[in-house]
DNA sequence: AAGAGAAACAACCGCCGGGGT
DNA sequence: AACCCCGGCGGTTGTTTCTCT
């Protein structure tokens, strides 16, 4: 439990700093530093406790400390350390110098939080929300699928009706998808089979016939999300077979870039990502290839379902984050996720097999 | 111009872990 | 082992500034 205040220390000024207080605290440790910030106050003339001394000191006037707005590569840069380490301020204060701990939790709170509401994405998490809206598009799609499956597959004019109502059962999925996979690794359940039964009952169709054609890279997404950013990112998994890597955000062209491109991310950090690309090549194959359209009737279904990673970042960020970056503990960082199947990981497969049963 | 609400930011608070005794 | 001190961290609050009506 926290440390029972003083007696003095009832005593002691709190709230704003003056410039003479300023003045006194910059004057002291210029001349002789601190050793002890506990007794810094009473030697520098300071009617304040040795903690806001230090805090002012740290998060104000620190001589190194960069003032001013934020530009676009620290935010970028934030928002990709955040995806890596989560609320860990002060690690993520390392990778800005000249910003404070305290500076980047205010501009992430105040800033970036809402930028990445605004395009969609969940910032505890660096995916796509998955919310109401989401949630509310399950049953519109639900809708869209029966009522174009209940018009006669072999009539002419109802051919592309049909590949909408394909298209909005991929859709489903994906947002079941979504759904579990944001629900995390430890409260994995299965979808409600009712409604997937519904949404599975076209004839003559394989699911993962449906998934390669419909999620071609030459296809449009469709965006269920009703946000108004420019952001089109799929529901589940972008058109790009890298979101399945930790998402590195830009800005200036409101998409997600290319998380291999770890031009905004300092060397040390690169490699992280850098180690990912490799990993991720082979799913990538099969969206990034234009050879890869192909029309498979008997695929391996590993081949088109996106393999499942459980959010836990223990396992999977071992491989990936460099030493200069401690893996988060909490649970607001369990964004990072490889492509790289661990044959013994329970969860994945146990996923794997079930989109494997429901898909077929 | 004035008031209300929102946004921004500095500072505080509680807690934790490491080190010393 | 137990206690205390200290520095550090992350979450939250309070105040100031800005924007809108």
């Amino acid at each position: 439990m926290g440390r029972s205040p003083r007696g003095d220390e009832n005593e002691l000024k709190k709230g704003p700093w003056t410039p003479e207080e300023d003045q006194k605290l910059t004057d002291y440790l210029n001349k002789n530093g601190h050793r002890s910030w506990r007794a810094l106050p009473k030697l520098a003339g300071l009617n304040r406790c040795g903690k806001s001394c230090r805090l002012r000191w740290s998060n104000y006037l620190r001589p190194d400390i960069k003032r001013g707005k934020f530009s676009e590569e620290e935010e970028q840069l934030i928002i990709n350390l955040h995806s890596v380490l989560g609320n860990k301020w002060s690690q993520i204060s390392t990778h800005l110098p000249g910003r404070t701990d305290n500076e980047i939790k205010n501009y992430w709170n105040t800033h970036l939080k809402k930028k990445l509401l605004q395009m969609g994405i969940d910032p505890l998490t660096h995916k796509p929300r998955t919310d109401l809206n989401l949630l509310s598009n399950l049953s519109n799609l639900l809708v869209a699928a029966n009522i174009f499956n209940l018009m006669n597959p072999c009539d002419n004019a109802s051919v592309q009706a049909d590949a909408h109502a394909q298209l909005a059962k991929i859709q489903l999925l994906n947002n079941l998808l979504q759904l579990i996979s944001n629900g995390g690794s430890s409260s994995i359940q299965p979808p409600n089979m009712e409604l997937l039964n519904h949404s599975t009952s076209a004839p003559n169709r394989d699911a993962n016939y449906l998934i390669n054609q419909d999620l071609a890279p030459n296809s449009q997404p469709l965006n269920v999300n009703s946000t108004t950013t420019t952001t089109t990112t799929t529901l589940g998994y972008s058109s790009n077979p890298s979101s399945q890597t930790p998402a590195l955000y830009n800005f200036s062209t409101s998409k997600y870039s290319n998380p291999t491109d770890t031009s905004t991310v300092p060397v040390e950090d690169a490699d992280c990502y850098r180690h990912e690309q490799g990993s991720s090549s082979r799913m990538g194959s099969n969206y990034l290839s234009d050879d890869n359209i192909n029309i498979q009737t008997e695929p391996d279904i590993p081949e088109y379902i996106p393999a499942f990673v459980s959010a836990s970042p223990e396992r999977n960020m071992k491989n990936i984050i460099p030493e200069t970056i401690t893996t988060a503990n909490s649970s607001t960082s369990t964004t990072f996720e490889t492509t790289t199947l661990n044959p013994q990981d329970d969860e994945e497969t146990i996923l794997n097999d079930y989109w494997t049963d429901i898909l077929n």
